[in-house]
DNA sequence: TTACTATATTATAATATACTAATATACATA
DNA sequence: TATGTATATTAGTATATTATAATATAGTAA
């Protein structure tokens, strides 16, 4: 049975995804993995403005995703737990594998 | 250079997210790793009513996460690819490993 | 056919999210 | 101090999501 897992993990977990749930946003960490980068280097890379893209960061801040940390008057963010990655990973794994299926069933017509 | 990855493949990961941003929608998933289960056996499992159910259903159904399968007038649904039970225990291991070192923090004051 | 059961869909209201423009804040430097 | 630059927040609107109740559909059985 596996009803071991309190609800409120489940709502973390729901509240992690959700902060996941956006193309942008999932740039923005994939840009990450190179290491810390400044809000204006994430916007002229991803071809955000500026307010969008401070958004965008403080929702993944809020989740706990990634940590800010100011110099001077330039903040930087990093990944607060590089293993997301992974799990980034994992999940895009999972999409490629279902569109190769689809992709042989189609050839079977 | 992380840019490899075609947008398009960051918009269907955002949506597969997407589907797993609700905790009762996280439930249903670690309900079918048992195996498949009809949609009045989740609702009691979960203490949902039938039409919330169906809706939560329909959300997984239409990204692919579950399939269903009729049988006579009840329907079965079950897990579309098992990869994604351990996709879900890696984003638990980041939540419970970042609680640890938050609850670390905490005792060092 | 009618009645019954299981599931799905629709309509609606309440809530949340995303995008943009504008404003505010934090810091640096003159 | 005043000014400039980087970032954050707010306000407004448009869009999306959720929960519930009501209705519709698919199948079974009398």
């Amino acid at each position: 049975m596996p009803n071991e897992i309190p609800e409120e993990i489940f709502r973390m977990q729901a509240e992690f995804c959700k902060s996941l749930a956006s193309p942008k946003r999932l740039m923005i960490i994939h840009q990450l993995q190179e290491g810390p980068k400044s809000v204006s280097e994430l916007a002229g890379n991803l071809r955000l403005k500026q307010s969008s893209t401070s958004q965008l960061l403080a929702v993944l801040r809020k989740s706990g995703i990634i940590t800010p940390e100011r110099r001077g008057n330039t903040v930087y963010y990093s990944l607060t737990n590089p293993r997301i990655i992974t799990a980034c990973e994992n999940v895009r794994a999972i999409i490629t594998e279902d569109l190769k299926r689809l992709n042989q069933l189609g050839e079977t017509l």
